[in-house]
DNA sequence: GCGACAG
DNA sequence: ATCTTGTCGC
């Protein structure tokens, strides 16, 4: 049942053909509760862009230490424009090469983006994590679609990001002052465990370090031109 | 038609 | 996301 992967890996489809693709895809998503106990390894995963191609880093770090334990970079040229809505498009193909180039992967992914939160629910963390059937988490730094009433000022409080009657996810305060992230299920996660992990990854700082490292290495990937590391969909010149 | 709109 | 340095504040 992997029709799409394949083109989505190479970045063939159309904008009509992802739409469709999210619709067939969407019916995969598993919510579900991931036991804190079966969490050793998170991965952080985001992408910049530089010179017409995305550049992925992808950043394992051991949940209990917040160690990093290994990481990957992968580049790819942008075969799609930024739609809102179809951001996995976009980013998929080199975030995927990155994640094939790690020894293990991880337990869970932390994504830079919406997962459930999103026009057809079905947002770049679910996308990453039934493609891979994965665990995965969006935690994205501003809203798609949906509200969120305002919250309290205290790390840790929190609040529905609802659209009419519908959940789709959570705005949480992960440091104390600053702007909320938007949590939401991206794939075998529900929304309860989505909050606890990502919490646990926030050492003081408003992402969690899994995604604040994979942003970092992302940038410095795309201003290095990846550092000489290549891909063959993106050879060096 | 108008406004909103992850990264 | 990106174009872009220093700077104010905890």
């Amino acid at each position: 049942m992997d029709e799409y992967k394949a083109e989505i890996e190479a970045g063939e489809l159309s904008v009509g053909q992802a739409r469709m693709a999210q619709e067939a895809l969407r019916s995969r998503v598993r919510v579900e509760a991931l036991e804190e106990a079966r969490v050793q390894r998170v991965t952080g995963v985001d992408a910049s862009y530089a010179g017409g191609s995305a550049y992925a880093a992808v950043v394992t770090l051991d949940y209990t230490t917040q160690q990093v334990v290994e990481w990957a970079s992968a580049s790819a040229a942008i075969t799609f424009p930024y739609i809102p809505g179809l951001l996995s498009f976009r980013e998929a193909p080199a975030i995927l090469l990155a994640l094939a180039r790690l020894e293990r992967l991880p337990d869970v992914l932390i994504v830079d983006g919406h997962g459930l939160a999103h026009p057809r629910r079905f947002g770049i963390a679910c996308h990453l994590g039934v493609l891979l059937d994965l665990p995965s988490i969006g935690c994205a730094k501003s809203l798609l679609i949906g509200e969120a009433a305002d919250l309290e000022a205290e790390a840790g409080s929190r609040a529905e990001v609802r659209q009419g009657e519908e959940l789709l996810g959570l705005a949480l305060r992960t440091r104390q002052r600053v702007k909320p992230v938007y949590i939401s299920v991206g794939h075998r996660v529900d929304l309860e465990s989505a909050a606890h992990i990502v919490l646990a990854c926030c050492r003081g700082q408003r992402l969690p370090e899994p995604a604040r490292l994979a942003h970092q290495m992302a940038n410095s990937c795309a201003r290095q031109g990846e550092a000489g590391v290549m891909t063959r969909q993106d050879p060096p010149q």
